[in-house]
DNA sequence: AGAGTCATGTAACGCGTTACATGATTGT
DNA sequence: ACAATCATGTAACGCGTTACATGACTCT
């Protein structure tokens, strides 16, 4: 599923322009996907040649025409047609693990920092984002949030539990380096 | 962390042949990295020209001649250098959650084949890759081992307890439709 | 005064995938 | 017979990011 078709999918959420989409992207999917407005601009345009979306421009003042796309019979049915392929395996590529991994060439200071910086960002996350359900969210959004909770809270504690494990690895290496 | 920096690492752990690094990837990099033939093996050569690994050519019969790589002095500095930036925020890309999102355009059954689907391949990797920690394993692969394990339980314990909302969800556009 | 928000777009570039090319050996 | 494993490599292409370009309005 590429940004393109995402898009048609949040224009089957309702009407918005190329800058609300980018604000969804960051609001409701940040924690698994993430789109630039270098991809999502150039999708609209060619979407909308395509006949999948249409676009209705409102003049502003002192800026840019609001462009407001809406998602058409024709992208409808592409959509449709996309979701029912079957998902692909997820691509995750995350730094932080991959730094983790190589720990023994680290020192426990740094380790600490790295497991620190990211208890932070998990810790912001379960505090704000999740458990706040309003009453205009769908069922779907309710299940998305509880999921990305379910999955810090689960990280967040086995961090606490197990960052000895990498602390005692980093420790080791500095004192055979040392001695 | 581009894929010629993760080789670099994962030569820092033993000296390994393209291949055998392709497979380091898919069995100990896996769920939070991956990476293809089509970009180890020009990130191998370059890294050779640029004196970050070298290598040792061992022929063989009836296959190409076997090219095993070693790091450098340099190459480990150069790893170092990369293991002392901040850690990017991580990239996931999950096709699965991105259809969830969509939930209400689907079908019950659909929503719950998904489901099921995914079911499968979390109970898989707690049944096989998690709980099999041998000796020659380090604290830092037993720890990201752990780390993948806990998580997939919180999933699954999640996937478990909530699909209800979204076959609820599902089910609930189905009728409005027929009604 | 400076940061943040609203608002759109393009061009160059990077990075990686996919598909192709080759081919013996071993297991089912 | 057919698939998988071992083993390396290239070229075309896709997809998306980054950086640039422009500019007013609002909050602190």
């Amino acid at each position: 599923m590429d940004i393109r078709t995402l898009c048609l999918g949040i224009l089957t959420k309702g009407d918005a322009t190329g800058y609300e989409i980018k604000k969804t992207f960051e609001q409701e999917l940040s924690h698994f996907y993430d789109a630039s407005f270098g991809s999502i601009y150039p999708a609209l345009t060619k979407m909308t040649e395509e006949g999948l979306v249409n676009c209705t421009e409102q003049a502003q003042e002192g800026r840019p025409d609001k462009k407001v796309y809406a998602i058409t019979p024709a992208g409808r049915m592409s959509f449709l047609d996309a979701l029912s392929k079957e998902p692909r395996k997820d691509k995750i590529r995350s730094e932080f693990l991959a730094m983790l991994m190589f720990s023994d060439l680290l020192s426990p200071s740094r380790v600490a920092h790295l497991i620190d910086r990211r208890l932070k960002e998990v810790d912001d996350f379960i505090n704000h984002k999740a458990g706040c359900h309003t009453e205009a969210m769908t069922n779907a959004e309710k299940f998305l949030i509880g999921f990305g909770e379910a999955i810090y809270r689960a990280e967040r504690d086995y961090l606490n539990e197990n960052r000895h494990l990498l602390e005692a690895e980093a420790l080791l290496s500095a004192k055979s380096a040392a001695g």
